[in-house]
DNA sequence: CGCATTTCTTACTTTTTTGTTAGTAGTTAA
DNA sequence: TTAACTACTAACAAAAAAGTAAGAAATGCG
C-alpha cells in the first residue's frame, strides 16, 4: 500500500499531473503490464489461459497487474456467472490507442539495445 | 545495488531482451528521467542550473540519475578542467530521437489523467 | 592560512515493488 | 462426501528504488 504523505509519493503525483508521458509510465510502467496488453491485444482471453502464456509470472502479480491496468481504465474484467468460475479479460479502447505508440517505442529500444 | 541472480532481476532481464518496449521503459522509467531529458532538450546546461530547474530532486537522485543516463548513452557529459568544477550535460542524438515518441505518449497520458 | 565555489560522494533510512507459499470459495459430479 | 475445477486472496519476505543529511575535493583569492 502506498503512504499517501511520503516524499516518495508526493514527487510521483506531481510528476504525473503535469506531465502526461510520466503519468503513461505510471500507467504502462509495471514489470509485467505491457506483456499483458501485448496478449491481450489479439483478442480477450481467460484469467487461466493468460496466465499460462506467461509463464515466468506469479499468480500475485498477475492479479495485481490485472486489477491496476482494469482500474486505469486499460482492461475490462469480464465475469461469468459460472461453476468452476469463468473470468475474461479484454484490451479496452484506450489500450488499442497506446498500440501503435509502444510499437515506436519498441524500436527505439531495440535500436538501444544493440547500441551496447 | 543490483543482485545478480534474484527472480527480480532475471525477470527484468528476459523481459528487456525479449521486447524492445520494456527496454526503452528500464531506460527511460526512472523517476526523474524525462524531466532531466526534457531540460536538456533545449541545449545543454549545467550541474547547477540543472538542478535549480528541477527544485524537488535531491541531489543524490539526480546525479545518480544523470550517471544511468550517461551509461546508457542518453546524456553526454563534459567536464571542463577548472576549479571550481565546471560540468555541463547534454542529450545524445538518441534521445532526441525519442523526443517524438515521448510526445504521443504524452498526449496518450494526458487524455487517461481526464478520463478519471 | 582559511574561505568560497561547484560538483558531486557516502552512509544511512524509508518507501515501494516484486516474489513465495499456502490456502479459500462455490458448485458440480463421481 | 469428497474431490476437482477455476480464479483468486492473504500473510509474509526479499529486493529495489527513492529520499535525507552531511561532508569532501581542488584551487584561486584575500
Amino acid at each position: 500500500m502506498r503512504k499517501t504523505n511520503s516524499t516518495n509519493t508526493i514527487n510521483s503525483q506531481n510528476l504525473n499531473e503535469s506531465c502526461g508521458t510520466a503519468n503513461a509510465l505510471s500507467l504502462i510502467g509495471g514489470r509485467w503490464k505491457l506483456t499483458i496488453i501485448w496478449r491481450l491485444a489479439n483478442g480477450k482471453m481467460r484469467y487461466g489461459a493468460l496466465r499460462d502464456s506467461i509463464p515466468l509470472i506469479s499468480e500475485r502479480m498477475l492479479v495485481q497487474q490485472l486489477r491496476e491496468l482494469e482500474r486505469d481504465g486499460l482492461v475490462t474484467r469480464i465475469v461469468y456467472p459460472q461453476v468452476p468460475p469463468r473470468v475474461e479479460y479484454e484490451v479496452t479502447e484506450n489500450s488499442l490507442e497506446l498500440i501503435p505508440i509502444i510499437q515506436s517505442l519498441s524500436e527505439w529500444g531495440e535500436k538501444q539495445l544493440v547500441n551496447l
